[in-house]
Order: C-alpha cells, then sequence, then structure tokens
DNA sequence: GTCTATATCTTGATAGAC
DNA sequence: GTCTATCAAGATATAGAC
C-alpha cells in the first residue's frame, strides 16, 4: 500500500518479458478467438479452431495461453482497460450520463461482433461454474453501482424529485440496455437498437422532469 | 380447412399410441432435462447425465427421444402449449395486459429453475446454427406482435397519445422483462425483480396518462 | 515460438440382445 | 422399453523435438 506501482508487478513484468512478435501473436489470437465466441459462445468454441484461424497449430497457441480458460480471461482483462474510462466522464452529471449511454450504444451498433462476443459471453457466464461468472457479476455491481450514485447525486443536488432510487432505476437502465442489445443482435438489420434506447432515454429523462 | 381437426392428426396418433408408462417416462425425461438445461445451457449438458437423473441409461433415454435436439424441442413444444393462452386474456386492454405482466413475473419468480432454463437457452439461441434460434424468434417476433396490437388499438380508441410507437413500445417492454430477468438470474437472492418491472410499468402508465 | 505425435476424456449415437 | 457393448468424433492438454 506505500508505494501506487506495487500492485501489478507481476502482469507488466511478464508483459516486458514478452518479445515484440509474441506480443503480436497474442493480440492475433484475442481477435480471432472473440470472433469465435461471438459464434459460438465461449463453451462451444474449439481453441483448436482459434490456431486455425491466425494459422498456428494447437500446440502453438497454447504456448500463449496456456489453457482455455486463460484465454478467455485475457479477453475480458483487455476489455477491462479498454472501458476503464466508459463511465468516468459523464459520471457526475444524470443528463450527460444518459446522453453518454446513447453515444456509447450508437458506437456499439458499429460493432456487432464485439458486442455479440460480449453479450453471449454475458448470458453463458449465467450457467452454473462457468468461468466469467465472477467477471460478469463484479462489472454488473461496479456499473450499477456508479449509475446509482450519479442518480444519488442528482436526488441530494435537488435537480430530480427526491422519492426515486437510485440503485433500482440503475439495474431498470442496465436491464434495458442489455434487452435492447439481444433484441438486436437476433435480428440486426431490422432492429434499431440505438432508437430504442434513445425513446427509453428521453421518455425517463421527461418523467424525470429534464426533458429538453 | 374443412374441419377443426383436420390438423395436428399426425402428432395426436403419436401421442395415442404411447403407453401410459412411456407417457409417465417422457415426462420425467423432459423435467430432468429442463434442470439440466437451466445449470448448464442446451449445448453443454450431456444427455447421458439426464438419463442417470431419471435411472435410465443413454440408449434407454435415447429410445424416447432419438436424438439431443429432439428432446430440447419436445421441451420448447410443451412450453408453447402451455403458454399460449399468455397474453390472449389480456390482449384488448393495454392497462390490462400491462399488468398482467406484472402477474407472469410474479408467477415466474416461484419458479426459477423453468425461468433459468428458458432465459439461458433463449441466450444461447442468439448463437449461430443453434437448434432454437427458429424457435425464439418466432416466439419473440410474435409477443411484439400482439403486444402492439394492443398498444395500436389503445391509439385508435383514443385512450393513449397517438404519437405512440406500439412496435417499438412493445421491444422495450421485451427488453425490460429479458433484462430484468437476467439480473434477477444472477443474483436471485438480491434483486427484486417483479418489483422492477412493477416500477418500470407504472412509471410507464404514468407517463401514457394512464395512471391509478 | 512452433511443430508432430500422442494421451486422455467426453459425447452423441448405433447394434443387437432381452 | 430397457440394457450392454461399442463406435466415431471432437476436445483439451502434454511430451518432446526443432
Amino acid at each position: 500500500m506505500a508505494e501506487v506501482s506495487e500492485s501489478n508487478t507481476g502482469q507488466d513484468e511478464k508483459r516486458r518479458r514478452r518479445s515484440r512478435k509474441g506480443e503480436a501473436r497474442r493480440t492475433e489470437i484475442l481477435s480471432a478467438a472473440m470472433q469465435r465466441f461471438a459464434e459460438d459462445g465461449y463453451q462451444n468454441s474449439a481453441i483448436g479452431d482459434v490456431a486455425r484461424d491466425v494459422g498456428l497449430s494447437l500446440p502453438g497457441l497454447l504456448h500463449h495461453f496456456p489453457t482455455k480458460v486463460d484465454l478467455l480471461l485475457a479477453i475480458l482483462d483487455k476489455r477491462d482497460l479498454e472501458c476503464e474510462s466508459f463511465i468516468g466522464p459523464y459520471r457526475s452529471d444524470l443528463r450527460g450520463l444518459l446522453k453518454g449511454m446513447v453515444e456509447v450504444f450508437r458506437r456499439n451498433a458499429e460493432m456487432i461482433e464485439v458486442v455479440r462476443a460480449f453479450a453471449i459471453l454475458n448470458a453463458e457466464s449465467l450457467m452454473k461454474g462457468h468461468p466469467a461468472k465472477a467477471w460478469f457479476l463484479d462489472r454488473a455491481t461496479q456499473l450499477q453501482n456508479d449509475i446509482a450514485a450519479t442518480f444519488d447525486q442528482a436526488v441530494t443536488d435537488g435537480s430530480i424529485d427526491g422519492k426515486i432510487d437510485g440503485k433500482a432505476m440503475a439495474a431498470e437502465l442496465i436491464a434495458v440496455m442489455d434487452g435492447l442489445q439481444m433484441l438486436w443482435l437476433r435480428d440486426p438489420a431490422r432492429f434499431d437498437m440505438v432508437g430504442g434506447l434513445e425513446a427509453y432515454i428521453s421518455r425517463l429523462l421527461a418523467s424525470l422532469g429534464l426533458e429538453g
């Protein structure tokens, strides 16, 4: 606890030790694996196929990620890094947060494979003993807490009605986003995920007295 | 088309031919399989385990359901029958429909294994080539159309604002229900799925001018 | 870092007896 | 209707050479 750099040393060291070529391979593999997981889920994907996708034999792949679970966790870790600053910029302002979520959806609509992979993994992680169970639970909890805090602060501010329950509103928001994503994934051509979220949020803002 | 009894003859005939004992076994198997699917999903469940659950060998089970897919489809068919009159009673009245959905949720909250099985299968069916893909798509489409029709009729009635888009509202409703269910499944002890839906729907009714 | 070869396990499904 | 025996396929993972 004395210094910030004390935690996480192992990871950095490992990364430093790896060669440039090895690092590139790892990236290739992660990308290919995500595409596979997006189609068949984690449990039903064969890492041998991933290996072939990047022109490697199975033991060749296992040199970089010793087990299938390691590969999955590496994908989740990467996502963690990418999304770390997801909520941050919007955290303070409720209106900004809600508008920001629409922007996230708009961006997601352009990366269907990634969204599909994480939606499938998310659902899959409900299954008993799934290796990504804890990760998705933690992530949902943290997201809910962040959103709830913004709602609660808006109540404290007096900018919205004191009756509303931040935790519950956050849960509802997450539910709507997850649900809309699933509808979109089932029929991407016909369902307008972004429009669906916009409609929900603008009605929400109106009912909170924050319209405009 | 001349007589009502003309359709569906094959199924009835098959059912008539089966012995009482065989029918009982089938029911046992379907129930056991659903529990397995609720924990591990379809793809990751071994029908050999299902067989043992009901005290049967694998070939013994395969006598009743020749393939794993047959077993899955039998479960879905059964659900179809059980849910056929799900929307029916409420179809005409929008307020009734929304209140009815809360009731369905209340009932579902008492049957977590069944809900879990169908939520998992629903998510799983997003995967490429999944045998239940068509079933869940059809079901979602039909549900959306039914709900949308009720919204549209309320618009025609003049009981709600003419600006609202029935199809979109129906999609949102389905998204909320699916999303809340997933949050509940991830942490059944702490998350109040019924309360969540009630809150959403009462806010929706208020914004439609139908509160009370 | 990457490969060949192989061990081991699990699964869905079949054949054929009772 | 149920079983034993068996098969073929596909998966993860390891050993050891290059």
